[in-house]
DNA sequence: TAGATTGTTAATCGATTAACAATC
DNA sequence: TAGATTGTTAATCGATTAACAATC
């Protein structure tokens, strides 16, 4: 367990089954992973291999436990407790990502923000504090943050995650389209609109295509 | 061409070169696909088959046309036209959706916007009204939009998808965390931030702990 | 011509799926 | 016991990379 590298495609499936998992009917005690692979429209032996992955096991005829297989699913995304992160930006999407309830579900807590507009430093939003961006690098450091957000524009996107490593931040998740430089030892996960919205419209130009 | 399913990871990588292929410096007229390869971290014969998916091909110890190169990945991924889309739900999220000046870069443009907060349908964020969610059907039916971009809170997910679909929208962009049900010839676009704050904060423990 | 570069064919790698034995 | 289900081993599939011939 560990240290094998885990494919993003991974990780949809894993919150998707805990997805379904908790809206299962009350009560149930059990489930096979046929049972899931169906209602998600996946094999059930790649359910299977997920679920070793991350559970004890389950047991045959029966199934898994659904209670401890939430547990262990929480447990391996890190659901069961906080990591804190820096945004650096609040700008719309900043604001968006800040006012994102569903992080602290997720283990995410965004506990400072920075940006350089006068209008809104000093000011809380959501309970994170507004600081100037000049204070980025101390903060950090002195808060001992290791995951840093990255929502500026795409022209200062390099320069923010240069303070955000200078600061100590070890992950950085980055929403501007700029790729950004940055040393072997630090984490990077691209959030990749033109790729979304490029592979939204081909899908859906593919799709009208074979109907015709 | 044109009906092969194309993978993720491609869509980023295609969009990873034009981007590179942009920032060259004024005056690049050739580059080789080793070039691009190095600079990006990527496998040469890699780009050579991505290129090759998109274009007309290059000369040998020359390299591809830099400006054709552009026009085809732009062709390709879309950006030289518009598909319009409806956006439902203008909340945070919402409105960093339809103030993100990118989309129109990237060949998507929201062309209408609805919610039910009183506050806000009947004004005009970006140029975009608000309407009321009950004209979604009968709007997108007569605007003729095929898209659909899902921002609402998880518990309306469903039912505005399924507006969306009676309207005839045929894609949608779905950044709720719900599982969405709908017919097979509708084609979907998850956003799901729960496994990309997984796998920022798995990668990262894994980083910290290879380090230790 | 020599060498850089393309493009193709073959090999490798990883992820998914099929087949099947083990077990409750 | 019989059958549903797990978990493992083997086969398949697709994507990536290596090897190499073609070419400007």
């Amino acid at each position: 367990m560990g240290d094998q590298p885990i494919s993003s495609k991974l990780y949809k499936r894993l919150t998707r089954y805990i997805n379904h998992l908790k809206r299962l009917p009350p009560g149930t005690v059990n489930i096979s992973a046929t049972a899931i692979a169906e209602s998600l429209g996946l094999n059930d032996v790649q359910v299977r291999k997920d679920l070793a992955l991350i559970s004890a096991g389950g047991k045959p005829k029966v199934g898994y436990e659904v209670s401890s297989l939430v547990l262990d699913l929480e447990k391996f995304l890190g659901w069961d407790n906080y990591s804190e992160a820096a945004l650096a930006g609040v700008g719309n999407l900043g604001k968006a990502l800040l006012s994102y309830t569903n992080f602290e579900k997720y283990g995410l807590k965004i506990v400072v923000a920075f940006d350089d507009n006068p209008d809104i430093v000093g000011k809380e939003v959501n309970g994170v504090r507004i600081l100037p961006s000049d204070k980025m690098v101390d903060l950090c450091t002195r808060m001992n943050l290791k995951i840093g957000i990255i929502a500026v524009p795409e022209s200062s996107a390099q320069k923010v995650c240069n303070m955000l490593i200078e600061g100590g931040v070890r992950a950085i998740w980055n929403f501007s389209p700029m790729h950004l430089d940055f040393p072997e030892n630090i984490v990077l996960k691209q959030e990749d609109m033109a790729a979304s919205v490029a592979m939204l419209t081909n899908m859906l130009r593919q799709s009208i295509e074979k109907k015709v």
